[in-house]
DNA sequence: AAATATTTTTAGGTATGCCTAAAATATTTT
DNA sequence: AAAATATTTTAGGCATACCTAAAAATATTT
């Protein structure tokens, strides 16, 4: 039995094992969890001991397959919390991280399967995310950002790199939503900023909101 | 905002205040919690700080109005996520103690009041206990014990003094669930034992599982 | 490769929530 | 009402999870 503040170390490291081929750094749990390096050295420690991850002082950490197993099974309650919220509680997409952040420490391995079979076993979360199997399995899709199209290219939007409420609510204002298909219609020299066709309108964002879409060519 | 700590002692000076004209005792707060009479006198003290309790000293502790607010939304949560899990993800009514334990500390107002609605605003959890509103407003039925009826009357079932696993399964496996009718047959002179008779089946019980069946005459 | 900068760890401190054992207060018995 | 008993509080510890500041190790620059 893990402690949230374990579950919560466990978690950050498995996201920030993405974008980093060996260990991930004290420094960048302490910025990803808002707290200090000191404290998250400390953690190493702990994890280290209970096996969740390997941890060479000075080098960082990484997951066991333990710790991986662990990290993906409190993401898969993380998002399912976040389908139920959505699709049974009428939440808005940019309004149910906070709330699965706490569900998702509940423990209760029958709890979690009843859930996903309630939801019929939903295979992404709100914001797009996939959502592991009871066994920690994740069904991979290459994704490519907006901003990787050529002009003239369509992309069907599929995930958000940032899901941040404000980005989020952006995207409500302009009616982008998950599943919508997307044209690259021309691209502005100065900022590079993209004009796009929707299904009945058109509009411009700029290069950073396009680099936080998720897209599969069609 | 509290700890879950805090929480559940209010939780327990509550349940324990139903029983007790004056204050609640430490020690009774203390074997409620599972925990010793020390830290539960520590607990008072900050808790009588926050103005949740009025606390003196060697005379035990009761609930503020805000304390009671506070009790009652917590127990609101419980119940509510009970109906959750036994209408909604098929669980058993043994089978939800422990789950809505750790739910009823999910902290989102709207959370709660989109679950109830989601619930089609339950006015009781599964084993027969009332579910406070918004307000903290409780619709009182006033309850008998089976064990209080004369011979020949007839009472429905609607709810569990006792709701500990072993009581409920004891009750599934008697086919003895809420709602429905009993009526007390005969008594046995020598251990106060109830012949009753349900729909299609008569048994006999004893006095102590009598008095767990909660009922209101018909 | 030496100097500087950055990162990480260690050392030592704080608040919470638990504990045991001893002291203080309340209650019951005689 | 005094003695015996029970309850409650205080005093002093312990583990967790955080913190700051200083020391140590690593990385970068010159």
């Amino acid at each position: 039995m893990l402690t949230f503040s374990e579950e919560n170390h466990i978690k950050s490291i498995f996201h920030l094992s993405a974008s980093s081929q060996d260990g991930v750094s004290t420094n960048s749990i302490a910025e990803n969890l808002n707290t200090k390096a000191s404290s998250v050295t400390e953690m190493l420690k702990k994890l280290s001991e209970k096996s969740l991850i390997v941890y060479k002082k000075y080098h960082g950490a990484q997951l066991t397959e333990l710790g991986r197993k662990t990290a993906l099974n409190i993401i898969r309650k993380h998002r399912l919390w976040e389908v139920f919220l959505v699709e049974k509680l009428n939440f808005k997409w940019d309004e149910v991280h906070d709330i699965a952040e706490q569900l998702e420490h509940i423990q209760s391995e029958k709890l979690t399967n009843q859930l996903d079979k309630f939801l019929d076993f939903p295979t992404h979360d709100p914001h797009g995310d996939p959502i592991p199997n009871t066994a920690g399995f994740i069904k991979f899709t290459p994704k490519l950002k907006l901003s990787d199209l050529n002009i003239g290219e369509t992309g069907k939007f599929i995930g958000v790199k940032d899901s941040s409420s404000t980005f989020l609510k952006y995207l409500d204002k302009r009616k982008i939503s998950l599943g919508c298909n997307i044209k690259v219609l021309h691209q502005e020299d100065f900022d590079q900023s993209l004009h796009i066709g929707l299904v009945d309108t058109n509009l411009t964002i700029s290069i950073k909101s396009a680099s936080n879409l998720y897209i599969t060519k069609i």
